[in-house]
DNA sequence: TGTTAGCACTCCATAATGATGAGTGCTAAC
DNA sequence: GTTAGCACTCATCATTATGGAGTGCTAACA
């Protein structure tokens, strides 16, 4: 049996009908709302067929149907048109609040979700190496010392150090130099035992502070390249029956509370910026995480500079609006292009 | 009609097993789990005094008590025995993930609802004001210098900034000594548009960065002057029946997640840390913020420098055990304590 | 006077029953 | 190939019965 142009319409009249009521749709149903001029029995045998093939499903004998993740995925692989968004300017609002990386990617999950009415993610930017690009260390007061630490992309950290010895300034100054001249440049792989026992010989009295602030750096560093996840709108997620089932609920919102599951999405190998704009539908049990196989997952890749992305995503029912998704997120890539293009932030 | 000895301690008998169950509980079961040795017809006629003076009540004829929210009052103001919490040392678990105020103040929130089951929040210290106690300018690169502004109490904030025209490196230096000079020891109100002028005639080209710098050191002093506020286990809603109805646990847990209402419990006059480490129980309509109507708060208050408070809250369902959380809230207060007093983090 | 046993009564929860209706599959006719 | 018609299935909803937990009241008892 074949995927005839017929039975690739009433499919996606299905799919529509469902995304938007929730209902298993009846074969009278599509007879009435399409405008192929054919009676219910027509529809029923037709999808009778597309049943066989795998598109769809009854819930029980005597009801409707609905459509199977093999459904949703022909869909929108092929039949769905997508919707221009028409919230197109976020722009504004965006940088308004935005004055730091954090504070933006955090506003964008905000907005996606105020707009989409589904639950969002994004993922800070994943970092392939970390190199120390300089340092700095000034006195606050007599023990305590600041240490500001700039690393390559303008990655900008700073910890405090109590010295159990009084300070002097120019023995900090003298710090701050040979730190300097020892680490610049260096990923932290290469900071080595050898090369802090090196540096050790040269500080005289400041041994212990300096092994405090080779670690502070060494976690700094770390903690750069973990991705962190910000996450807006979970509740909206209680606004589907189909997920609002208390264990199902349950397991999706701590999923979300939790984070550490979430960047199984940016793991994926298969980014591709380019076409789309890196956008990824994932469909029920095509999720990796365990509570997520009730759900779909839309993804968008945003490239802050060459090689350096990280992930939005959407997280919906099945029977998520895929159109509106993925417009609205091809927008708001376009959105961060702009901003990140022109470097405001 | 008198509030006598027995009806206390009947009604304690119901409070305890109502906690327990969350089921209405009737005179057998009171009549047999105390050691009153009272019959259950005894025990009824208490109960219906004890409804009268409206501590218990019925919800429909012929189902046992539940206590009202005046009756869950007079349960942690006099009847209750706290628990002392088992969880004692905390201190080290916390200490080694904290390695900054932000991430200890979330790991506080995490460890409260792993031990307790329910949900928690956790403020940010309120400042009162906050002083410039230094800034240091560094060039970055030619175009781009970063700013490092520590207030008063060593709150540090960076900004990086770009220039439209080539930087000096005498000049930044030139410029973060007049910055300092200009700045110093100002609060953000004491930044006004006469100091920025004559500020500005000494800087020569820079003119537009110093308004930018400046502008990012009020949005800074801002910004730490508001309170923020983590959230962990809100999930644990969910765990309680009476809190899972789809519309309560939605406005909850959109509370929970949005944070700003959180604050109300702050903003309480009332701070008074001294006796019992400042806590407090809010039971049910008590609580101001309406989404929380049907549940009970307790918060405590942690001091980190003499006149510098934030709150930790616990959020669960008006049969929460009391006793245990008040338990968990005052170790944890004593474990904050000792670390703030120590200075580690 | 306080306590208790006994009994009728109320009301929730649960299961069983039946009616309704949406939707199907199949067959026969067009 | 398409359609009308019909028997059939099954979820949903309202209705009804049943059991049990718990009460309030009364009368008897210590």
């Amino acid at each position: 049996m074949e995927l005839d142009d017929r039975k690739l319409k009433i499919l996606q009249a299905i799919i529509k009908n469902y995304l938007e009521t929730g209902e298993p749709v009846g074969s009278r149903t599509i007879s009435k709302y399409t405008d192929l001029n054919l009676s219910s029995a027509t529809i029923r045998n037709e999808m009778a067929d597309l049943e066989e093939l795998g598109y769809i499903i009854q819930p029980h004998t005597s009801a409707g149907r609905i459509p199977t993740d093999k459904g949703y995925r022909l869909y929108v692989d092929t039949l769905m048109q997508e919707k221009v968004d028409e919230v197109n300017n976020m722009r504004d609002d965006l940088l308004e609040k935005a004055d730091r990386m954090e504070n933006l990617l955090q506003q964008v999950a905000k907005m996606l979700a105020a707009n989409t009415n589904y639950a969002t993610m994004v993922t800070t930017p994943k970092y392939r190496s970390r190199k120390i690009k300089f340092l700095q260390l000034t006195d606050v007061d007599e023990y305590q010392v600041l240490a500001v630490i700039v690393l390559e992309g303008n990655i900008v950290k700073n910890r405090m150090f109590r010295s159990d010895v009084a300070l002097v300034k120019e023995d900090v100054l003298k710090l701050n130099l040979a730190l300097n001249t020892f680490l610049q440049g260096l990923d932290i792989e290469e900071i080595n035992i050898g090369l802090v026992q090196k540096l050790k010989t040269q500080v005289g009295a400041y041994q212990e502070l300096v092994s405090e602030i080779l670690d502070a750096i060494a976690t700094a560093i770390q903690e750069e390249g973990d991705i962190r996840v910000y996450t807006s709108g979970a509740t909206n997620i209680l606004k589907y029956p189909e997920l609002s089932d208390m264990n199902k609920a349950r397991d999706i919102l701590s999923t979300l509370e939790n984070k550490e599951e979430l960047t199984q999405f940016v793991e994926n190998g298969d980014i591709k910026p380019d076409e789309k704009r890196g956008i990824q539908v994932y469909i029920g049990d095509e999720n990796k995480v365990d509570s997520m196989k009730d759900c779909s997952v839309v993804t968008a890749t945003y490239e802050i500079e060459e090689g350096i992305y990280g992930k939005v995503g959407i997280i919906g029912p099945k029977r998520m609006d895929y159109e509106r998704v993925v417009g609205t997120l091809q927008n708001m890539m376009g959105q961060l292009d702009d901003i990140f293009k022109n470097k405001k932030p």
